[in-house]
DNA sequence: TAAGGATTGGTACCGAATATCACTAAATGT
DNA sequence: ACATTTAGTGATATTCGGTACCAATCCTTA
């Protein structure tokens, strides 16, 4: 139900896009590969102070439109972003205590979308599943 | 299915969490009242020149925390407001084309995301759908 | 190795929203 | 009715997340 894609192969990405081999981009790709977790582009720009911000935020970007980064909203109505298999229509759980985000798929949720568009004026053309959660691996929801 | 819940009564809402009864907040409720779309708050305070732009966004803060009005995220990542029924949770459609906003509630939504919280590693707290429509009755849907 | 386009990064800018704060107006007590 | 108190207001500054700009620099390829 939870799935393990495995994480997305970014720098054929950026191959694929027609994209150079720059010693910046093999940068954020080799973080954004370790990321386990929602981050912010704040924050990942932090981390890389040798990266200037506008090729932090270009680069992710591209990811996003190759479907390889999904931005999502936080419970809070912020943003946070994650990589996530590409290829596949997929929702995300998000820890409302750590951030910790997983894909999920659950063909049920696509299913049933298909019938509410029945009753629903209009066409649906896409949809967005947003659960939040709290992780029970994080310390802050351990006990709860 | 599509729910056609009353328009809540906001001025009830003020009065309920203690607010004083001033002309700036009577202004920015009648116009919201008449709100069948989603809105913008810039565009919410174009419409008052007489009232402070500090004043619109404090008041509609206030009532979208008593549930009166709700704040989406469009398909493209920005943010709409939209007056909704209070006390029940629900979810909505919004037209890609004229951006108008509907309110739905279907109870397969809600028995879905309980039967899938099983499956979710930790503990479901809340989620957010949205569907994205066509909404087949502004002129831009027209015909496609 | 020189030319030429993609990429970079510092900075300015943008839109959306909040913080500040002196001023004003509503409610309350007398 | 008036003074007092306290919430509310609104002009402006500031923040936050993100994009635009643009001269300098780096890849690529010929």
């Amino acid at each position: 139900m939870v799935s393990d894609a495995p994480p997305p192969d970014l720098l054929a990405i950026l191959e694929r896009a027609g994209c150079r081999d720059t010693a910046p981009r093999r940068a954020i790709v080799s973080l954004l590969e370790q990321k386990q977790e929602g981050f912010t582009l704040e924050a990942l720009s932090d981390e890389l102070p040798s990266v200037g911000r506008a090729t932090v935020y270009r680069t992710v970007k591209l990811f996003q439109e190759a479907g390889a980064v999904c931005k999502l909203a936080t419970i809070n109505g912020s943003h946070i972003y994650s990589l996530c298999g590409v290829g596949h229509h997929h929702h995300h759980t998000v820890c409302v205590e750590c951030g910790a985000v997983e894909e999920f798929r659950v063909d049920a949720v696509e299913r049933l979308i298909g019938e509410i568009s029945a009753d629903i004026p209009g066409e649906v053309i896409s949809h967005r599943l947003e659960l939040y959660v709290n992780c029970h691996s994080c310390p802050a929801s351990k006990g709860k």
